[in-house]
DNA sequence: GCCGTTTTCGGCCCGACTGTTTTCAGTCG
């Protein structure tokens, strides 16, 4: 068997479904391809498990074929059909699609004309004038085509949603400042809080649609207009992030924050729903289908709650969840969860101190936490063996506990601190210090700090084995990734999770935006295992202590809710949560 | 290629903007 998860069955799926629009393929064929490599990408079970046991056409969107490809995959590591399509079109085509204002078709006319395989051909083409010679070609065109490759190559990394949360809020307060602007709000992969974003989406309501153009093109953050239109205009920020702002009637309010929030997979369920009810959803509103196809009577659209429940929804989909991964089910039966919330937060489980290598005090840590309304917050220092940031020594352990105690001691208002440490999860599995020191902690978060370059199987074991010490309460940043820059260890997630539900082990959730460690999909997998999290800022500043909110938006991504939280429980659960409660002095 | 409370065959979500081939194709979301 190979190392495919489900993350590299979806690649796989997507480069066929490319390569097939690239081709010239029926629509609908390539569609289901990218259709079922996103259910697949969201999907909490493991795909390898699940064909061993023949039942991957349980899985919306994969058919009889599909599974048939995908364990042709798992076997031999790629599937025949794909490597047919790989010898006719170079995957370098599936790059030049990548760029703006080139596509499929335009991609293919580079090949077939120029033999253009890659972003690098393309730019020589583009510089040499050789690509006027593909027809349709005209010089706007050629620009379009020259911006959105230096577009493309200047970021192809998509930003933080840190980045781009920041900025979208500021651009929507100076909107709300314009008389014409009667409401503005960030839609899209922004309001679903996705971990990366692509552009940035903003619905504007109005009954004035060209002052807000206008007031958009005169922004502060606009670097350049790229197109603008009655109801349309997109900008690009001097920090190379695309902001398109859309103007909407206060009446189209809902349907338009609905349409452009997305998921595409959500709203094309949605729509499918619609349909079958005879209705018909756009960004203007929800429509009766009258005779022979004819837009019917509006039957809603002011607001998302009308959109929904017109359709028959029972609840609302809260826009974190909206991949079409289960939730349009849910909200139609009633059966959507309460998700955690940032007010359920009473406290953050993952803080750094001057003492090893992070920049604030710890009563600085403190006053954070009253300032954001917490009951308690912890201190876990690095421990010893990680020697490059100073890791705490017993003696040092001794100094942090007396000021702990001081201020715990008469606290009065102040939330209240327990004593922690972040371990290190050795080569063979064991952490620092002896068992007498580590039972002197309140709780333990044990993360891998080393071996990186280890295989997938390598880094699995060393968590089963941290998860057996009875000390261990909380696995930190599980996969270790860092977005953008060191991919995620290759644990067997499944395996972590089964021994973590057994041993009673704590999931963290590392709300460092970079690190968003477990990601939502593993949290699903999580909650189906019973298995708690805990969420964690990592702090290395007190104002980081604000990324809580990235952590909880992570969080109700993967469907969590309070009681599976171990911060939105009062302090007396917290203790009890932890394995420590359990053993017998 | 998938799927079925209209269907095992015949459907499959929808509209705006741009540039050019000037009546529409390509791209995007």
């Amino acid at each position: 068997m190979y190392e495919f998860d489900n993350t590299a069955i979806a690649r796989e799926l997507e480069l066929m479904s490319d390569l097939l629009e690239i081709a010239g393929a029926d629509r609908f064929r390539f569609l289901s391809y990218r259709k079922a490599a996103g259910m697949i990408r969201a999907w909490p079970e493991q795909l390898s498990k699940m064909a061993e046991e023949d039942r991957l056409t349980e899985i919306p969107g994969v058919g009889v074929k599909l599974a048939g490809s995908i364990c042709e995959l798992l076997h031999h590591g790629t599937f025949s059909e794909l490597e047919a399509l790989k010898a006719e079109f170079p995957a370098g085509l599936v790059d030049l699609m990548r760029v703006p204002n080139v596509g499929p078709k335009r991609a293919r006319q580079f090949f077939d004309k120029l033999g253009i395989t890659s972003l690098d051909a393309l730019s020589e083409a583009i510089e040499s004038g050789e690509i006027a010679r593909v027809g349709g070609m005209g010089d706007k065109t050629i620009a379009n085509i020259r911006r959105g490759l230096e577009t493309h190559l200047g970021h192809l990394d998509r930003m933080l949603l840190m980045d781009a949360l920041p900025l979208a809020e500021r651009i929507v307060e100076e909107l709300l400042k314009h008389d014409a602007v009667i409401d503005a709000v960030p839609a899209g992969s922004l309001r679903r809080m996705q971990e990366t974003i692509g552009d940035i989406d903003i619905i504007t309501v109005s009954e004035d649609s060209s002052a807000v153009m206008e007031a958009v093109r005169l922004l502060p953050a606009t670097e350049r207009v790229l197109a603008s239109g009655d109801t349309k205009t997109s900008v690009l920020t001097a920090s190379g992030l695309q902001v398109d702002v859309r103007v909407v009637k206060p009446d189209q309010a809902g349907a338009a924050l609905q349409y452009f929030t997305g998921s595409k997979e959500h709203n094309v369920h949605v729509r499918e729903i619609a349909k079958k009810h005879g209705m018909k959803v756009n960004e203007y509103g929800v429509f009766r289908i009258g005779e022979e196809g004819a837009e019917g009577e509006r039957v809603g659209g002011a607001t998302e709650e009308e959109v929904y429940s017109v359709l028959g929804f029972a609840q609302l989909p809260p826009p974190e969840i909206r991949h079409d991964a289960g939730e349009i089910e849910a909200a139609l039966a009633g059966d959507l969860p309460r998700l955690l919330e940032l007010s359920d937060i009473r406290g953050d489980f993952h803080l750094h101190t001057t003492s090893t290598d992070a920049h604030s005090t710890l009563e600085q840590n403190r006053a954070m936490a009253a300032a954001l309304g917490y009951e308690y917050l912890v201190v876990t220092d690095h421990a010893e063996n990680l020697h490059m940031v100073r890791g705490m020594t017993v003696t040092r352990l001794n100094e942090q506990w007396a000021e702990v105690d001081a201020l715990n001691v008469d606290r009065g208002e102040a939330p209240y601190i327990l004593k922690g440490i972040e371990l290190n999860i050795g080569r063979d599995g064991t952490v620092d210090y002896d068992p007498e020191v580590l039972a002197s902690f309140d709780f333990c978060i044990a993360s891998l700090h080393s071996g990186w370059g280890d295989d997938g199987a390598k880094a699995t074991t060393r968590l089963l084995e941290a998860m057996g010490n009875p000390y261990v309460d909380i696995i930190g940043h599980p996969s270790g990734r860092i977005i953008g820059k060191r991919e995620p260890i290759a644990l067997d997630i499944e395996a972590v999770l089964e021994r973590a539900a057994e041993t009673g082990t704590m999931m963290e959730l590392n709300a460092y935006p970079d690190r968003l460690d477990l990601k939502d999909t593993h949290l699903r997998s999580a909650k189906r295992h019973g298995v708690r999290i805990a969420i964690g800022t990592d702090a290395h500043r007190a104002e980081h202590m604000r990324y809580m909110r990235y952590g909880v938006a992570t969080a109700r991504r993967g469907w969590i809710t309070a009681d599976d939280c171990l911060n939105a429980q009062p302090l007396e659960t917290v203790r009890s949560w932890f394995k420590r409660s359990k053993l017998s002095s």
